[in-house]
DNA sequence: CATGAATGTCGCCGATCGCCTACATTTCAT
DNA sequence: ATGAAATGTAGGCGATCGGCGACATTCATG
């Protein structure tokens, strides 16, 4: 189960809410928030508190995984010759700093 | 690699950030947030904005997996007889509504 | 049809966010 | 040791959050 957007993360919330037979208000008092907030991040709202998040997360007894090349081991030296990302420089060209 | 904190997911962004050879600035501008954010995700700031992260996940090719009893089938019909979470009729009785 | 529960939406309002700029500090490379 | 880069912090500011209470709607039950 891998998302990556709110939208996803609400679907999967409202899911493990209604698969343990709870009400938003359920959900919401269990987690310490607002019916709203519940409704607003099941709706998939991006700019919802991640915090809560976790609370409701926590309150529906799941957890997230992290996937992908995450913890290697740091580069020798500061010498990160990074993947010069096209877009980055591009943009890096429309700063406002002339 | 799993978490369930703010604070986890700032540690874990800081190191896959590393594990690119990219300074916070670097990741802002990939993630198209402000270095600050950054500064504040990666120390684990409850109130950051879901969505961000989720920006600042993707700008690191990161996906995250939930994990726990998440996807049964919904209840027949709406007959939810929900296990009463003890600690949420508890609290539910020291409603400000008495 | 009447009732009750669940959900979504509004507006009000104090609190906080996140961006920006500028500085202070820490860290690393030479 | 020295200088540059990276990182952390602060104040100012407009924008948004999220809680609360009140409704309107939908749907199942009786």
């Amino acid at each position: 189960m891998t998302f990556r957007t709110p939208l996803e993360l609400g679907l999967l919330i409202r899911r493990a809410r209604h698969a343990r037979g709870m009400t938003q208000a359920d959900l919401a008092r269990a987690a310490g928030v607002g019916r709203q907030w519940i409704v607003a991040i099941e709706a998939g709202k991006p700019r919802a508190e991640l915090g809560k998040a976790f609370q409701a997360l926590a309150a529906l007894d799941l957890s997230l995984s992290i996937h992908g090349e995450g913890t290697p081991e740091p580069p020798s030296s500061r010498i990160r010759i990074a993947v010069p990302d096209i877009e980055a420089i591009v943009g890096a060209h429309e700063d406002p700093e002339s």
